[in-house]
DNA sequence: ACTTGGATTGACTGGTCAGTCAACCAGCGA
DNA sequence: TCGCTGGTTGACTGACCAGTCAATCCAAGT
């Protein structure tokens, strides 16, 4: 293994440290101390690898985040209902769960809900994503498939408020965190919101739940 | 004014002022001389009537949640329809922020939305409000209002999760702050989530356009 | 006037940590 | 074999700040 491949492998072992720490204990109360530990490195290398302890945690959000932002587009670029696209955003965040949940835990929790620190510093690409919602939202009422008196910015935000707070009971154990819990989750959180996008006079004829209350 | 009363006075000011230093500044990047400058007392003051600077927050937030957790039961206490219930329990917190938007975003930032400090704390209050919540959902199932396909803690979760994430939206300045603006999102968040819960039974047509914008 | 006790003051202490840096080591080319 | 380069080490420093405490002030009672 070459010197440059080592290097590349340490800069990875020690973001994937930080991201467990960073999940464990908190960005503020864990000492960069404890992030060299958990990598099996020395407190200096760190220091090598990233400008500050603030770097680190960009990095991990930055990586993460540019991937939701490119999930959305993909999903957006395909031609099918506006609701669909939003199951798919849906499924995608709650798939990031729970494949990784300590670096979503991360992301939300010191980032995307903290608005005094690094949420301000990364509050543009934040945005970001609640605009290519809405903009998922907006094609929906244009093409008649959602109604038109709904800021779609608005539903943009509690859409993905929604999940955001789906994954905080998960990250505080409020909720269980089953197989089908995830399922039944993904489904709920579409169908309820996309249920009160949609005009309440049209029936949906493909609708999937369809209950009989 | 009696010494019994200016100390009360005192106590005041100093949580007033704390608000203010903690929503400008964040409670982590204040120093608790900070509190005590914009209190326009000396910093010991402080530690007197408090023991620690954590106490300062937490009389903060269990001062105004426990205002809340009265005004969804004294709402749910009311004969009307579930629907008119969260209007009034979304109405009651907009409000909250419209009239001291300072207090509210320390409540949501510092504590609500802070996983890992006094959101893990205060945690038990925090879902006592999901509950009650939850629980003027399940009495909407029950009446056949809401559909029963959806859990209420679920719903009641991301209920609130919406309209914080409209007051973040405030907070964070992504989304205007005019008198209109407050009682639309207040009508379109009741309207959507409630739209989504409610049986879908209603008229069915294969129409798409319907709804007047 | 004098005492008493709570309110008020702000200098000081102790501990914590982010970030620095000089030394060390391992591979490699000459 | 001998530098040279760049990854690697961890003790150390400088800054910051929560919380303490002894001194002072003031109002009310005697």
């Amino acid at each position: 293994m070459t010197a440059q491949a080592q290097a590349v492998d340490k800069r990875r072992v020690i973001l994937d440290a930080a991201m467990r720490v960073f999940a464990r204990q908190g960005f503020h109360h864990c000492r960069v101390s404890d992030i060299a530990d958990e990598a099996g490195v020395a407190y200096g290398l760190v220091y090598h690898y990233f400008k500050s302890k603030d770097e680190v945690l960009n990095e991990l959000f930055t990586e993460r985040w540019s991937l939701l932002l490119a999930a959305i587009d993909e999903v957006d670029a395909q031609d099918v209902p506006a609701r669909d696209k939003l199951r798919a955003v849906a499924n995608f965040i709650v798939e990031s769960y729970r494949h990784e949940p300590e670096l979503m835990k991360v992301i939300i929790v010191e980032v995307t809900r903290a608005a005094n620190s690094f949420g301000r510093t990364h509050l543009p690409e934040i945005r970001r994503a609640y605009e290519k919602i809405a903009k998922i939202v907006a094609d929906g009422q244009e093409r008649g498939e959602f109604r038109h008196d709904v800021d779609p910015l608005f539903a943009s935000m509690w859409f993905y408020g929604a999940i955001e707070q789906l994954l905080s009971g998960w990250v505080f154990e409020l909720i269980p965190t089953g197989d089908t819990d995830f399922e039944r989750a993904k489904d709920m959180v579409t169908e309820t919101i996309c249920g009160g996008l949609e005009p309440r006079a049209a029936g949906d004829g493909a609708g999937s739940s369809a209950d009989g209350a």
